[in-house]
RNA sequence: GGGCGCGUAGCUCAGCGGGAGAGCACUACGUUGACAUCGUAGGGGUCACUGGUUCAAUCCCAGUCGCGCCCACCA
């Protein structure tokens, strides 16, 4: 027996323990003999991480297609697991300890902060894993991975150490962007530029030897001058050609600075002067580069400023109460601080020439928001990504890996093709800690393990010597670059990695491209040789209703597990494929997901009315063999609602496949299937009855396979309780095969289509003509042909029934004084006696021939146009002549029914 | 500055060369023992604007306006 209603909140848990005691989602599970395989490889998760609305889309859409895969009989894998995120699992470890008053992870050292780290994610990590799972996704969990465990952590050594054996890893000193406060370089893809308000100060530098002479040059950040070690203008610069070559002298430091001629410079900003701080600038440490210029980082790690020991900064500038003073007033001060002493100082001396307000942009640190990233002159570990892109990008222009839609590949091109040294080093703990051991003279010895470094520097130094560990770790996305193929045990020959990589999809989201995809392809080229997905499915982010970037400040973010709670997994599930095809943002509304537990709602109804008319599932039973129109007609529609969703999901168009189940399920076989059904199920034709049980419950069990992709939970629910032969069988609904449909019986839709359109055709004109609902009514039709009075015949129940009329009868002409409807060469008249609104029936007609006139006008028009007739395919013209035919015949009839109704 | 996306019914969005669609919201009416989480019917749109291509443009092209995103730059 059905329930009532159906409770999601009871049945998920209960269905998705069922199919994990059952091993439904382990590798192979269903897959046909020779089956071709069907991977997807989940974008790991941050262990920090709590389900949000983007992850249930992202896994929402993996798991439609793994489920639709698996039911086709391919040999699907969906390989789960856990990205270790460096710096957020870091962060949110150190805030629990200062939240709990206890000493920071430098009093505690390495070691135990590492430990206290793991102990953390046995507690607290993780749990958004078992939050896929009310989602309803059917990973192989047997198969869960994390980045940092002990096989992921081989890989990563692997890639490390062969790379740099390759020279495309080494180590060098270049301008990162560094966040001060964590102390850690961070990747130029975590910085976001904020636009705030700010000013740009004109600054005089003095020429050397030419009294009262200046050039003046332009900052938004006056602590950077210390560091200052040039002046640039373009060499096409009349103004400043005769100082090319000559120097200026910083001021409060007095170090002489080189004026260069670079093309840097724009002649038409500012002065068209540049000071040049190559160690605080990203363009001003090329500008240095290229003419050799002098590097003085004047910061620390927490960007204060250093000035007193700082060798750099004090090289070649000469003693001078000058200096002492400045030394004395910025030392140890932050840079925001240093930063309104140093115009203090400059205004003092009156080198400033103007200020001005400018909104400036300010890069941030994207995690933090908070903390100003500073580019700080370091020493990190660098990938050479240009050289790692090349094949990358062959394989998308090539065609061996594609992108859906098509239209990233340009974003992918475009970053691909403009790719900076990756640097890949962290200067945290929580990670892949960098195997490189130096010797005491600085000497790198890169190696699998600290045993085969010390060999290396024994053959090396010719004596072991002592080697220190490099402390820094590697950029969380190094791991995750790996994650289609370390996770299936390279680099060991495993038969997982044999049999499932190449993946098959990637799914992810299109903010991901340059963080992941890319990685990933350099990587998984590198090191297999082979591309590691075919297709690259990306998809949109969510936003609220309003389009708003849904975060936590806002208050605005949707708890996707709120949702399913309300409305239950299957509801919110319908809901995010159904919105797929919205273009780079996605809104959510609420509403939408009601629409749609309605909808389930709406199919559990069916099925009780199944079970209450004994509509048993038959083993064997085949609709083509059906008998009754009724049945052979729903048998086509299934078919052509199956084809329609096999070929979306194919695509990748969730939304199609939504709509094309919702229309069908809903609008189709509860509208008018079951409402057909109804008198054969109650009547007393013994065949026609037995057969249309068996075609109820053949179509049911149709539409949970069909739809079970993307409701999984009510599906399988209602496929043990369907009453039949296949529900004894036991066997999961996720693991039974996909309908593969091909009876089509066209005359039979025909049929039941014709007569869909005469019901309501004549239900729109009773409500037009204020006939009341409860009315019945006597019909008659004339000027039938042959095939409509056979139709008319064999139909006459269900369309008094569903029409609520009387009689229906054929007539030799059109009643007079009633209320017509032209249906094709035929009139359908009702009786105005008493039931129908003449007034209402004269302007219903009127309109009607208004809306006709039109129509015929504007055919006419387009088949007396010659050009037309010449060259539009013969198709259309074809179509256009059938449809002024149809619009003919109704406006004559219509015409003839206004005159018979007589004038008011 | 470069690139991308979006402007279609009150709202959220499909469609994308040959008759303007869905869901929600709205209005009216509820009769049918699967379903009021429902049923039936209905109102509502110069498909942002301007040009062009075409026999034919919501759809293709160019431009304009508006909204949003990404990248770069802003000394």
């Amino acid at each position: 027996m059905l329930e009532k209603t159906h409770d999601s909140t009871a049945t998920e848990p209960r269905i998705y323990a069922a199919w994990e005691a059952a091993g439904a989602f382990r590798a192979g599970a269903a897959a046909r003999d020779g089956a071709e395989t069907f991977t997807i490889v989940i974008p790991p998760p941050n262990v920090t991480g709590s389900l949000h609305i983007g992850h249930a889309l992202n896994n929402t859409l993996q798991d439609i297609l793994i489920r639709f895969e698996r039911m086709r009989g391919r040999d699907v894998l969906w390989q789960p697991g856990m990205d270790h995120a460096g710096i957020a699992t870091q962060m949110v470890v150190e805030r629990q300890m200062m939240e709990r008053q206890e000493p920071g992870r430098r009093e505690i050292g390495r070691a135990a902060f590492v430990d206290k780290v793991w102990a953390w994610q046995a507690e607290s990590g993780g749990d958004i894993l078992n939050q896929l799972k009310r989602l309803g996704c059917s990973c192989d969990w047997d198969r869960e991975r994390f980045t940092l465990d002990e096989g992921l952590s081989k890989a990563v050594l692997k890639v490390f150490v062969d790379l740099y054996r390759d020279d495309l890893i080494y180590r060098d000193k270049r301008l990162v962007n560094w966040d001060p406060k964590l102390q850690t370089a961070v990747s130029d893809l975590e910085v976001e530029n904020v636009e705030i308000p700010g000013h740009l100060w004109h600054f005089k530098y003095p020429i050397e030897e030419q009294e009262g002479r200046f050039i003046v040059v332009a900052t938004t950040r006056p602590e950077t001058m210390l560091g200052d070690t040039g002046v640039a203008v373009h060499p096409d610069d009349e103004r400043y050609r005769d100082l090319v070559g000559k120097n200026a002298i910083l001021p409060l430091v007095g170090r002489r600075m080189r004026i260069v001629a670079d093309e840097h410079a724009d002649p038409e900003l500012g002065s068209g002067a540049v000071k040049i701080t190559p160690a605080h600038d990203f363009n001003d440490f090329e500008v240095g580069k290229r003419h050799d210029l002098p590097m003085v980082n004047v910061f620390d790690a927490e960007a204060n400023v250093v000035l007193k020991d700082n060798e750099d900064f004090l090289a070649g500038v000469p003693q001078s109460d000058d200096l002492a003073a400045t030394i004395a007033a910025l030392d140890g001060l932050d840079r925001f601080a240093a930063r309104k002493r140093v115009v203090a100082l400059m205004e003092e001396r009156g080198l400033i020439a103007t200020v001005e307000d400018k909104p400036v942009m300010v890069p941030h640190d994207e995690k933090s928001k908070t903390t100003v990233i500073e580019p700080y002159l370091t020493d990190q570990w660098f990938a050479d990504a240009k050289t790692l892109a090349k094949p990358a990008i062959a394989s998308v222009r090539e065609g061996r890996t594609r992108f859906v839609p098509k239209t990233w590949e340009k974003t992918y091109f475009e970053w691909m093709e403009n790719i900076q040294p990756w640097c890949i080093s962290r200067q945290l703990w929580w990670g892949h800690q960098i195997p490189a051991w130096y010797g005491p003279d600085g000497t790198v010895f890169v190696a699998h393990s600290e045993e085969e470094a010390q060999a290396d520097a024994e053959a090396h130094y010719g004596r072991a010597e002592p080697l220190t560990r490099d402390p820094d770790v590697l950029d969380t996305w190094f791991s995750s670059a790996l994650w289609p193929f370390s996770t299936l045990g390279w680099p060991e020959e495993t038969p997982e990695l044999a049999r499932y990589y190449p993946t098959t999809t990637l799914v992810t989201a299109f903010d991901i491209i340059f963080f992941w995809v890319a990685r990933m392809m350099m990587m998984g080229l590198h090191f297999t040789g082979k591309e590691p997905f075919r297709d690259v499915y990306l998809h949109a982010l969510v936003r609220d209703e309003t389009g708003a970037k849904m975060s936590k400040s806002k208050g605005n973010v949707i708890d996707p597990l709120d949702l399913v709670d309300q409305y239950g997994a299957d509801a919110l599930r319908f809901t995010l494929a159904s919105i797929t095809a919205q273009g780079r943002d996605i809104k959510l509304a609420t509403s939408r997901v009601e629409g749609y537990r309605n909808f389930a709602t709406k199919l559990w109804n069916a099925a009780r009315f199944a079970e209450h008319h004994d509509c048993r599932v038959v083993d064997g039973f085949d609709p083509a063999e059906a008998k009754e129109t009724l049945n052979r007609w729903i048998a086509t529609e299934t078919t052509r609602a199956a084809r329609s969703v096999t070929t979306a999901i194919e695509g990748y168009r969730f939304n199609e496949a939504a709509s094309a189940l919702y229309r069908f399920v809903w609008h189709q076989f509860c509208d008018w299937y079951v409402e057909f059904a109804k008198p054969i199920l109650t009547g007393d034709d013994e065949g026609a009855r037995d057969e249309t049980r068996a075609t109820v419950a053949w179509g049911l069990r149709r539409i949970v396979e069909l739809l079970h992709p993307l409701m999984p939970f009510i599906t399988e629910d209602l496929a043990a309780k369907l009453p039949g032969a296949t529900a004894a069988d036991g066997a999961p609904l996720m693991l039974s095969r996909w309908p593969e449909l091909d009876f089509e019986d066209t005359a039979a839709a025909d049929e039941i289509n014709w007569m869909i359109d005469l019901i309501a055709a004549i239900r729109s004109v009773r409500a037009d003509v204020n006939v009341p609902a409860g009315a019945r009514i006597p019909v008659t039709v004339s000027g039938a042909n042959d095939v409509t009075r056979a139709r008319l015949a064999t139909h006459a129940t269900l369309i008094k029934r569903l029409a609520r009329l009387e009689s229906l009868d054929l007539a030799d002409g059109p009643t007079p004084r009633s209320a017509q409807i032209v249906i094709g060469e035929a009139t359908v008249c009702m009786p105005l006696s008493g039931v129908v609104d003449i007034e209402a029936e004269r302007s219903r007609l009127s309109n009607e021939l208004a809306k006709v006139g039109k129509e015929i006008a504007k055919l006419d028009a387009k088949l007396a146009n010659e050009q037309f007739l010449a060259k539009a395919p013969d198709e259309v013209i074809a179509v256009q002549r059938a449809r002024l035919e149809e619009a003919s015949t109704l406006r004559t009839k219509t015409e003839a029914a206004l005159a018979r109704l007589g004038s008011g």
